[in-house]
DNA sequence: TTGTGTTTTATTGCCTCC
DNA sequence: GGAGGCAATAAAACACAA
């Protein structure tokens, strides 16, 4: 194994060296690198990446394939963009303890991962690094469902407010209780699911790895409730049920299956990831008993996360090289539209 | 049905920092 | 020495084309 890596170094010091994993520090060094973020959702943003070869690449650059019959794309739809809205007024005051989220959160949309079904997660290992269990979790806990987004019915209640700002709990979540959520004393999911919606807007994603299914209905009060059984096979009726290559918009189909705490866990995870891309302590044990998640699993989340997010720079960086080459034929116009931060790795030196 | 490619999650080994 | 960083990699799940 190749770990001469500083033959090629990427030197992360000035986020890594804030100690923000001592909790001394805490959140309030973490500092917003626009470096990025550099990819502020634009509606017409598609066009300019034609040559996305790969879901996770389309995906970054923040579209979904949308051939208009087949696919929906939550973030050109306005019942659903509202959802990641850059914080409101009224979020900036529920987030006045965290002057790090409340300033530091530009941004104006969450570029959801792709969302994988599968949760295969070990239930043991003996890395070296962490002495940490994966399973099971601390009973989740949190505040008030209105102020965590988690809750499921955030959208409903906070139309218009950043998720960001619903990051700090007291309280118990209704929502994430060990009763309807998750059992503790058995590693596993205790409420089956729900029957697939009747009334679920017709709609598909192209890819597999879709945006959550809560975002795709305007009501997820029930969000939380509607848990899936981690091991639900993904051949089950929902999924079967899900039409492929259905031509018909206005034909019902099944929102592919997925597993809403796996989604939201995503969800929060990404957001967490905009606001800053090392996670501190302090978050990470908040996360770690919000989602369900081990410290471990976040730790291990972060780091695949950065390192899918310097390959799709990376990945960036050639198609704008490309570009700057093609169009040193036809002029001297820049090419990349910004996409590309040269001052990527810079930022963390 | 099978092969291939993509994505996600997790592990391993080594490095750096405190 | 502990903790977290990264690169490289494995395994699994899934989509899609042949």
């Amino acid at each position: 194994m190749n770990n001469n890596n500083n033959n090629n170094n990427i030197h992360y010091s000035s986020t890594m060296s804030n100690d923000h994993e001592t909790g001394t520090s805490g959140e309030s060094l973490r500092m917003f690198d626009p470096s990025y973020h550099p990819y502020p959702p634009q509606a017409n943003i598609y066009s300019d990446y034609p040559n996305a070869t790969s879901k996770i690449e389309a995906f970054d650059y923040n579209y979904w394939p949308t051939p208009a019959t087949t696919t929906h794309n939550i973030l050109t739809n306005p019942t659903i963009t509202v959802l990641d809205q850059t914080q409101s007024s009224s979020s900036s005051s529920s987030s006045s303890s965290n002057p790090t989220i409340e300033t530091l959160v530009p941004v104006s949309s969450v570029q959801l991962s792709q969302l994988n079904t599968s949760a295969t997660i070990s239930a043991t290992h003996h890395h070296h690094h962490i002495h940490q269990h994966l399973y099971p979790p601390s009973p989740p806990t949190c505040n008030d469902p209105s102020t965590w987004l988690g809750s499921g019915n955030y959208q409903s209640l906070h139309p218009t407010t950043n998720p960001s700002s619903y990051r700090h709990y007291t309280t118990p979540c209704p929502f994430y209780s060990s009763n309807n959520f998750y059992d503790s004393s058995q590693p596993q999911w205790t409420q089956p699911p729900p029957p697939p919606p009747q009334t679920a807007i017709p709609i598909k994603f192209e890819s597999s790895y879709s945006p959550p299914s809560y975002f795709e209905r305007s009501n997820h009060i029930n969000h939380c409730q509607e848990q899936i059984s981690k091991d639900e096979p993904s051949n089950s009726p929902q999924h079967i049920n899900w039409l492929k290559n259905d031509s018909s918009s206005t034909q019902l189909i099944q929102i592919p299956p997925k597993n809403p705490l796996n989604d939201q866990q995503r969800y929060e995870l990404e957001n967490e990831f905009i606001i800053s891309k090392y996670i501190s302590i302090p978050r990470k044990s908040a996360l770690s008993l919000t989602l369900s998640l081990s410290e471990r699993q976040i730790k291990i989340w972060f780091q695949n996360r950065r390192a899918k997010e310097r390959k799709l720079n990376k990945k960036r960086q050639e198609i704008s090289s490309t570009r700057q080459l093609n169009n040193s034929n036809d002029g001297d116009s820049p090419s990349d539209g910004g996409l590309e931060s040269p001052n990527y790795y810079q930022n963390y030196a």
